[in-house]
Formats: structure tokens, sequence, C-alpha cells
RNA sequence: GGCCGGAUGGCAGAGUGGCUAUGCAGAGGACUGCAAAUCCUCGUACAGCGGUUCGAUUCCGCUUCCGGCCUCCA
């Protein structure tokens, strides 16, 4: 089965064909780093990283190449470096590593390039020029802006006309615009912010066009996949086709848009500004960055997803059933095997994560049921290369079920105590034990043949 | 106000014009000194009202409710 996405363009599922296969190219729109970032703005981080993980499995992990931007130029960032009392460059620098640990913790691999838009200014205003040449873009009062009359296209990708887009206006115009749609290309930066010197005067880029100049310089005037979050449709994304097919002549800009739905709290939009968020890092103190990665996986890319203690809870228990699985035939050897056919197609289904899932759990039973080795090396070789693709039980079982513990020694005696205790049937001692151990968070499991297993319960 | 999405069993969450996933929780059973884990069995749910059809949760229309975008936003 051929992979099959969900166009935004289209409106539609449609099957996946790049321009080269032998250079897949997907861009994604990265964070604005002012500050730390939210499990809302994960979501799109663990959704195409998954979706990077299952390009590279179908074209080759050297065939595939994943551009997620950094946004260091902005005006929420001057404020909140005014504000910290820190220069631009401290806080941009220090926000950008507290995003890649974040990431790295929830299992997403790092972007082939990941741009910032400081170090393309020469490219922003060479694609402004272009645009200023082309009577795309004009001057006005320092500024420059795009002239969207001038693209007859204009509102097609988010299904708005201009007549609406301005009977909805809820912004002040600004009286030098020459239609109220026109936005800012470059805008003059005063003496104590960010500038460049440009050809309209010191100043700095609007904020969509390092998106069209970044995702040309690093994949070219046309790509395969421009991935974002739903709130970018419009206008960002709008924004950006617009700037890029009027820069390069009409050529097309990317051909598949896809876009993640957002996490919700108690059912509402999770926002910096309703102040509803939870920072990664305030998940991650709680649980594993799988649990939380996984917890975001349950439900498909494109719907919302309310995040609470429960769903969290039942990543964990997913995730300690299949290291229990997986621990289980840690003595066994991975077949040297795919990912499961049912697992591959639930995912080339437009990410149909939740189906994958639900295969995963089959391949999860399967396992548990396998009585001949060839069987269960067969079974866990899938285990394994399914869950690659999902970014998920890569980690050793032992490491997973018993954590960073350093009572192990201890537990341990116990445990062997215990086993005494058993032996002369002094079942009321083996019990007490147990319930100590238990009061601790550490699961007991009698094996046969007479050994004990444990874990961490939390 | 305009434009988009949604509404599935106690919860999470797929999917399908007829055979009605999957996980959690729950009930019963096997196993176990007791547990845990595992295995087996059990739940005919698809917002409401019309329509199309031999047959609709699935297609069409209307209604209700919820969310989002239209301003920074993943």
């Amino acid at each position: 089965m051929a992979l099959q996405l969900h166009n935004t363009a289209t409106r539609r599922k449609e099957i996946f064909e790049p321009i080269d296969a032998k250079d897949v190219r997907m861009y994604v729109c990265g964070p604005t780093v002012y500050d730390f970032a939210h499990i809302g703005n994960a979501r799109p981080v663990i959704v195409f990283d998954v979706l990077f993980r299952l390009l590279r499995h179908i074209h080759g992990a050297a065939r595939v190449r994943y551009v997620r931007n950094i946004t260091d130029i902005d005006d929420k960032i001057n404020a909140a470096a005014k504000a910290n009392g820190e220069s631009i460059r401290e806080l941009t620098t220090r926000t950008a590593e507290a995003f890649h640990d974040d990431v790295a913790a929830l299992g997403c691999l790092r972007p082939t390039i990941e741009p910032r838009a400081t170090d393309h200014i020469p490219q922003i205003i060479a694609m402004i020029e272009a645009l200023m040449a082309s009577e795309h873009a004009y001057r006005a009062e320092g500024h420059v802006l795009f002239a969207v009359a001038s693209d007859p296209d204009y509102g097609e990708f988010s299904g708005r006309s201009r007549d609406e887009m301005i009977a909805g206006a809820r912004v002040e115009v600004a009286p030098y615009k020459r239609d109220p749609a026109d936005f800012v290309l470059w805008k003059p930066s005063p003496p104590d912010l960010p500038g460049w010197d440009s050809p309209w005067g010191r100043g700095r880029p609007g904020w969509h066009i390092e998106c069209s100049a970044m995702s040309e310089a690093h994949l070219g005037e046309s790509f395969d996949i421009h991935g974002g979050g739903l709130d970018l449709i419009f206008p960002h994304h709008e924004n950006e086709i617009a700037q890029s097919t009027c820069a390069h002549d009409g050529r097309p800009f990317a051909r598949y848009w896809v876009h993640n739905g957002f996490v919700t709290v108690d059912g509402e939009k999770m926002a910096k500004s309703l102040g509803n968020f939870r920072a990664i890092r305030e998940v991650l103190a709680e649980v594993p960055g799988e649990v939380a990665r996984y917890a975001m996986l349950m439900s498909h890319y494109h719907d919302p997803l309310d995040w609470n203690e429960d769903r969290l809870g039942q990543a964990k228990h997913a995730l300690d059933r299949y290291y229990l699985a997986l621990r289980g035939v840690s003595d066994i050897g991975a077949a040297p095997t795919g990912p499961s056919p049912e697992f591959l197609a639930a995912l080339e289904d437009d990410l149909n994560t939740p189906l994958a899932f639900a295969a995963l759990h089959d391949l999860l039973s399967d396992l548990n049921k396998a009585d001949t080795p060839a069987d269960k090396a067969r079974l866990k070789g899938e285990l394994l290369a399914s869950g690659a693709v999902l970014g998920i039980l890569q980690q050793a079982p032992e490491a997973w079920l018993k954590g960073q513990e350093e009572e192990a020694v201890e537990i341990e005696a116990l445990i062997a105590q215990r086993l005494s205790a058993r032996a002369a049937r002094d079942f009321a001692e083996a019990d007490r034990i147990r319930t100590e151990l238990a009061i601790r968070g550490i699961l007991l499991e009698d094996k046969p043949g007479g050994k004990t297993e444990w874990r961490r319960a939390v």
C-alpha cells in the first residue's frame, strides 16, 4: 500500500508521490524561541517526527530531507528579552537549547537541517527584492508590504475570499496599506531593536517571509510536504504560498500540506494566552518522555487531543505491557524483519496511529502466546521494528521497568529473603516483604521456576 | 457575522452501506500458597429528526451541541 496523506490544499486524502523519490523533501514550521515550549507545541514536533521516520522507512534514510526552522527574530522575542533583562541572542540561544532537550526527551530525531531566520537575512532580502521587481510588493512608510491584489489566487488555499477577510477583520487596518489584507514583508527597526541593513533601510523581516526564504534555500522552489499546526493555515501558510509562488513566477510551492490538530485542556485549545498550558519540561518531570510521546500518538494527528492524567496513565500502562513482554524474550534475538504489514498499512493511511497501535497490540498478544523460539524471534523483531517507526519501544526492558533504581541491591536482598520465607512456607513473612516493597512502589512477579521479577509500579 | 472541523459503548479511540476494531476500566474463568503478569470468555455504542436504500452508525438534508480560524499562535 502506498502512503496517503490528507492534503489541506485539496481537502482530500491523496496518494503521496514525491517529486523525486531519491530526494524526498519536507518543511515544517518550527518554534519561535522566546519561552519554554508547551505540550501543545510538542504535538507537531512528534507528529512530523513520525512522518519523517515513516518516509525514511519507505524511501531510505539518506533519501529524505526534513527541514524545521527556528524563528529567532520576532516581536515576542524582543519583548521577552527586554522583560528578562537579557540580550536577544542569550534568550534565543538558551530557549533553543531547552527546546532541543525537550523534544529529544520526547524521542524526536533531529531534522536534517534546522535553519535559523537570522542566518537567512540575505535570502529574505533577495526574495523581497524579487517580489518588488515583479510588483507583488510595494513600499509604504518604511515598510515593504505584499500586495494581495497582485495575486489572483490569494485566499484560495485557506478557503476565504478577500471580501470575507475584510468583513471579518477584527484588527485596525494600517492606513498605508493598499488593501486591508496586505501583510508586512519588511518592517523598520528602531535603534533599540535588532535590525539589518536593506534596500529599504535598517529593519527586520515580517513573520511569513522567513519560511518562504528558508524553504527555498534548503529545499528548492518546489518540494513535497509542508507541515504545521492547523492554526497556521491562515494567515501564515496562505501568505507563504502567495510570497513563494509570486517570487517564483507562479511555479508550484509545496505539494502536500499536512496540518495537525490542537492539544486541548478541558476541551479548549492549549495556549499561552489562555494560561492553560503545560510546559514540556513540567510533563517530563512527571513521566518519561516515551509516555508523553505515546499519549500524544493515541489520537489521530488531525483530531483534537485532550491532555490529562488519565491519558498519561493509559500510555504508561500500555508501554509497561510491551516492555514486560519484551523482557520475557530478552534471551531471544530479534529476527531481522521489518514492521508488521498491518502496522505499516495503518501508518501509511494518513498516519493512522490509533490503528497502528491496534496492530501493535496484535503483535504483543501474539508474542505473549508464542511458544516456539522462531515465532518469538519473529514477533519480537516485528514489534521492535514497528516501534522504531513510531519512535517507541527502543529502550532496554530492564531499564524501563526498573528505572534508575539506586536501591536495587536492597530490593534484591529483600526478594531473596522473601524467597527463603516462601521456601520455608512462611507465607506470612513472604507477604509482609511483598507489602513492604509494594508500599515503596515495587511490584513483584513470581515466575515459574522459582524466580521473582520486579519492576517499578509508578 | 463569515469560513472550517467534530459528535461512536463507563473512558480513550479506529472503522465500515449488511459480517459491528483496539486499549483501559468492569464481570466470570484458567494459572498462582496469595499476588502480579499472561491466556480464555463476556459489552450490538455510533447526538436528534427526516430522506436515499432490500438494508445506514457509515451516503444526503435539516436541527442541536462542541471546538477552531478570521489577531500572535503548533
